[in-house]
DNA sequence: TCTGGGGTCCTTTTGCCC
DNA sequence: TCTGGGGCAAAAGGACCC
C-alpha cells in the first residue's frame, strides 16, 4: 500500500507526525501470513488471487491474497463458498512447516529489537520496546527499522501498531493494514477508540456483537458511556468489566515473553461422517498418540484427559477425566479417551469430528515420581520413548501401533485398535 | 453457505465435604 | 437424623482468537 493511504496517516512518512511519546508496545501483524509465504515459492502468482486452504471438501480458508480478499474471500470461509465467489483463484495446499521457519526467523527480527516479545500466533506478536528506545530510536522508528528488516530479509510485508497499551496498539495494527505502519498517540486514545463499532473490540465476536446491538450499542464510543453494571449484567461480570475498561483505552496488561501452555491438543474432521465404533477408537488413538509426543517434546505432562465429540449436526460435547498421576504416555492418553468414548453409549451415531487434548499442564521435571515405580505404565513410557528416538532418526510415522498400519487387520476382533503394537 | 485446527478464557452445573 | 448452604474442584459447554 500505497503512499497515497499512508499520507492520510498521522505519523506514517510524508504525513504530519504523531506523537509516539510513551506508546512503547508494537504490535507486529504479518500481511495475509500464509498466503504471502506461499506466494514466495510461486512468484509468478504474485498480484493474482491466490486461497490456501484444507485439500478436502471440508476446508476451510486460512488465507487469500488482497486480490482474492477484495472477491469476498477471507479466512475460516468454507472453501466451497471461496471456489463460488472466486473461481479464478488458484487454491495453494497450507504448508506448515514453511510458515513455521519463516515465523521463527521473524520473531528473531523481533527478539534482535528487545528481549520482551510476546508471540500470540505464528504471525504476530507483541513488542515492548521501552528498553530500546536510547539504542534504536523512537517507537515509530523502531517499528520502521522491523518493516524494513522483515521485507528485505523474509520477502513478506508486516504491519505494525505503535500505542501505549496492547490492544490499541492491535486495533493500530488492523488499521494499518497492509504493509503500514499506525501510531496512536496516548492522548489521541478516546479518539480512535470511540468511532469503532464494538466488534472491532478484543472479545467481542458474533454472539457479543448481537447483545450489545439489542442494548443498542454499535460503536465503542456507545459502549463506553454505558454503566458497567449493565454490561455486567448483560455479558457477565469478567467480559462487563473487561469491555467497560477497554472502552476507555485503559487496559493494564503488560508484554510477557513466554507463557506455560495450558493444553495440548488435536481433532480430526473426518471427510465424511463416520458411525463405526473401530473407525473411531482408531482415530483417537491416532490423536491421542500424536499429542502425547508432543507432550513429550515440550517437556510436559498433563493431568486431564478431555475428548470432543462433533456429531453429523454439528453439535458438539465434551467429557473430560482427571488421573491420579500426570501423563505423557500415549498409551495413558489413549485409554481414558476410549474410556470416556465408550462412556457415551453412543449407538452409531453419525460424527463428524473427535478430538482428544490434554490439560492441567506441568513441566515433566516436576512430575510425580510414582509413575516410574508403576511397572506397565513404565513399559508404555520407554516404548514410546524409543518411538520418538526412532521418529527422530528415520521420519515421523517410522513406528506405528499395529491397527494404524495400513491394510492391518485387528487379529482379537476386540475392537481396540490400541494394544495391538508393530514393534 | 455450511462451517478446520490450534488454542485460551469464562460461566454454569454438578458433586462432594463440612 | 435431616436439611441447608458455603466453599471448592471438576466437568461441561460455549465464545472467542488466529
Amino acid at each position: 500500500m500505497s503512499r497515497k493511504q499512508q499520507l492520510d496517516r498521522p505519523g506514517a512518512p510524508g504525513g504530519p507526525p504523531a506523537d509516539d511519546t510513551g506508546c512503547t508496545i508494537l504490535h507486529v501483524d504479518m500481511d495475509a501470513f500464509y498466503a504471502s509465504v506461499s506466494l514466495l515459492d510461486h512468484p509468478d502468482l504474485r498480484g493474482t488471487p491466490v486461497i490456501v486452504g484444507g485439500g478436502g471438501t471440508r476446508g476451510v480458508v486460512l488465507s487469500a491474497t488482497y486480490e482474492a480478499r477484495r472477491a469476498g474471500v477471507h479466512s475460516a470461509m468454507p472453501m466451497t463458498r471461496a471456489r463460488r465467489l472466486c473461481p479464478q483463484a488458484t487454491i495453494l495446499q497450507p504448508q506448515p512447516d514453511r510458515y513455521a521457519a519463516v515465523s521463527a526467523a521473524v520473531m528473531e527480527v523481533f527478539r534482535e529489537v528487545t528481549p520482551l516479545v510476546e508471540p500470540l500466533s505464528l504471525d504476530e506478536a507483541f513488542l515492548d520496546v521501552a528498553g530500546a528506545l536510547r539504542r534504536l530510536g523512537r517507537p515509530s522508528v523502531i517499528g520502521e527499522t522491523i518493516r524494513a528488516r522483515v521485507a528485505d530479509e523474509q520477502g513478506v510485508t508486516c504491519s505494525v501498531g505503535v500505542a501505549s497499551t496492547k490492544f490499541v496498539a492491535k486495533l493500530a495494527t488492523t488499521r494499518a493494514k497492509p504493509d503500514g505502519l499506525l501510531v496512536v498517540p496516548r492522548d489521541g486514545v478516546v479518539a480512535f477508540l470511540h468511532p469503532l463499532p464494538v466488534s472491532a473490540l478484543w472479545g467481542v465476536g458474533e454472539r457479543t456483537e448481537e447483545v450489545l446491538t439489542r442494548l443498542g450499542l454499535r460503536t465503542v464510543g456507545d459502549l463506553a458511556r454505558t454503566p458497567q453494571g449493565t454490561l455486567e449484567r448483560a455479558l457477565g461480570p469478567a467480559a462487563g468489566a473487561h469491555l467497560a475498561a477497554l472502552a476507555w483505552g485503559r487496559d493494564e496488561r503488560r508484554v510477557v515473553s513466554r507463557e506455560p501452555d495450558k493444553s495440548i491438543g488435536a481433532e480430526e474432521t473426518f471427510a465424511t461422517d463416520v458411525d463405526d465404533p473401530t473407525v473411531i477408537q482408531r482415530e483417537l488413538l491416532r490423536l491421542s498418540e500424536g499429542v502425547a509426543a508432543r507432550l513429550r517434546a515440550a517437556g510436559y505432562v498433563g493431568r486431564t484427559v478431555s475428548l470432543k465429540v462433533r456429531f453429523a449436526d454439528f453439535t458438539t460435547i465434551s467429557r473430560s477425566r482427571t488421573l491420579r498421576e500426570a501423563t505423557d504416555v500415549g498409551q495413558e492418553v489413549y485409554a481414558t479417551a476410549r474410556a470416556l468414548y465408550l462412556a457415551l453409549g453412543l449407538q452409531r451415531a453419525r460424527i463428524r469430528l473427535v478430538g482428544v487434548r490434554v490439560e492441567g499442564l506441568a513441566d515433566t521435571a516436576g512430575r510425580t515420581q510414582q509413575l516410574l515405580l508403576d511397572a506397565p505404565e513404565r513399559g508404555w513410557r520407554e516404548a514410546e520413548l524409543a518411538i520418538d528416538s526412532a521418529a527422530r532418526r528415520f521420519g515421523a510415522g517410522a513406528v506405528r501401533p499395529g491397527s494404524l498400519v495400513p491394510g492391518h487387520h485387528d487379529p482379537r476382533g476386540s475392537g481396540d485398535p490400541g494394544r495391538a503394537r508393530s514393534l
